[in-house]
DNA sequence: CTAGTATTATGACGTAAGTCATTTATGGGG
DNA sequence: CCCCATAAATGACTTACGTCATAATACTAG
């Protein structure tokens, strides 16, 4: 169907993750999990779902039922504030959960979009109470992935209080390419699923202003960038301005 | 001892919560508790302990092996960045959590200190496990809070990526103002215990410019303000202006 | 294949907020 | 009680980034 643009690299909605690399492997196939532990996890929590591009898994204000798991392609979560503009709050990349953040609330506090057809698990929250009888390491599991949500947050969190443009889209790429690497994907070389005014959003700038950074790192040799395909040059370089106090650059004219 | 400037302003480090506002009433006194598992509770949970203005709950790199839940005064949390300089990630208050970033590692990714005379239920995690056994509902509370935590960082990152100095400020203030109302005091008058450059920290701008707001805001009449006391004066329209959209504001010399 | 729409890129310009410098409070310790 | 270190306030100046406008490019549907 459609061309690979670009020799080798792997386009996420073409390739799953398998579940060894998954967030949600401690619970889906728990330690010491015997045959029939696995059958019974294999039918209550594994409901697999397909959403296109543009399909929502949830809207904000749908009542909280399951949280979800993204086995391929990408999603999008983001909430609205009160004059009806969105944040964008994550992209989700295959491995990766959620829905955790309506855990709290009786209706999910905000909304999953597909940025392109992606595959995903659902795993309805009461069933989790059912399961940890036979599992009791279950509820221990989903605290800790809880924790490295808010841990997470509050990184994001630093980077959008305290870093410049720059600093904010390298820190972004960077994360990509980590989050890429660790499940079997190539670190360097991608395609954006997200676009620019997602990115803008996301990163709390303007969609100009994201473009312009990305000519510029490109400019500067640090990337190649053609629409959405993204190859990296240079993880140091790109390392060392994410993680960079807020010095005063002049790079761009020097 | 140290006179009352203001008329009847509670100071938070002079009055600790009562259990009954506490996050942790949940955990610490479950529905249908019996007297002996409250007496088990008491004796297992419950490690009291003070800290005075300056003192440390835990800094990064510290095992982690307790979380806390602050009972008076308030506690400043902040992680470290690459390049050594702090990033706040939030004001604690009486009532309210911290430490559960630490869960999914094994050592603390940040750091508490008091901000004045505080006092602290701390909690060995480890015995969540054990206590698990009497108290089957136990870890969902602590679910629940972790979820809460998620969508409180969430908050935050839009505040921090999409508004302005002023529209900050005022969110930072009600946030403050909503949360002393919780656990019982003044929702109107109130002491920062946290410094300008706390503030300025937390939510991204220099120091100067929380200063330049506040005198604005006092100005405007929409506060009264002399160093770390506050007195709000229109709460509907402090909401009107941490709600707003980014708006191009000429307010200041209208 | 073409039209129409959405996305991305680029330039000109204004402004909110950062930086630097100085002054004015303040409260804890000798 | 009065220093003196620290926090806060204020002013002058600079700049990174947002806004507005327009052009180039890429998808989508008919």
């Amino acid at each position: 169907m459609s061309q690979p643009s670009k020799n080798n690299v792997i386009k996420l909605s073409e390739a799953a993750v398998s579940c060894r690399n998954c967030s949600m492997y401690g619970i889906c196939t728990p330690p010491g999990a015997d045959a029939n532990t696995m059958a019974l996890l294999e039918g209550a929590i594994k409901k697999r779902r397909v959403a296109s591009r543009g399909e929502y898994l949830y809207r904000a204000g749908d009542p909280f039922t399951s949280i979800y798991c993204v086995r391929s392609g990408s999603i999008k979560t983001y909430v609205n504030s009160d004059d009806g503009s969105e944040q964008v709050t994550g992209f989700h990349l295959p491995g990766e959960l959620l829905g955790l953040a309506g855990i709290c609330a009786e209706d999910m506090p905000g909304s999953a979009v597909a940025l392109e057809t992606s595959s995903v698990c659902e795993i309805p929250f009461e069933r989790i109470d059912i399961l940890t009888e036979s599992l009791p390491g279950l509820k221990d599991e989903l605290i800790r992935l809880l924790s490295q949500k808010v841990l997470h947050y509050q990184t994001l969190t630093m980077l959008l209080s305290r870093k410049s443009a720059e600093e904010r889209l390298a820190a972004l790429l960077l994360s990509l390419s980590t989050r890429f690497q660790r499940r079997g994907f190539s670190s360097t070389e991608f395609y954006l699923s997200m676009s620019r005014n997602d990115i803008g959003n996301y990163l709390g700038l303007a969609v100009e202003t994201v473009s312009r950074m990305f000519t510029r790192f490109d400019a500067d040799g640090l990337l190649t960038v053609q629409r959405k395909y993204v190859k990296l040059h240079d993880l140091e370089r790109l390392k060392v301005m994410a993680g960079s106090p807020r010095i005063h650059l002049q790079m761009a004219q020097a």
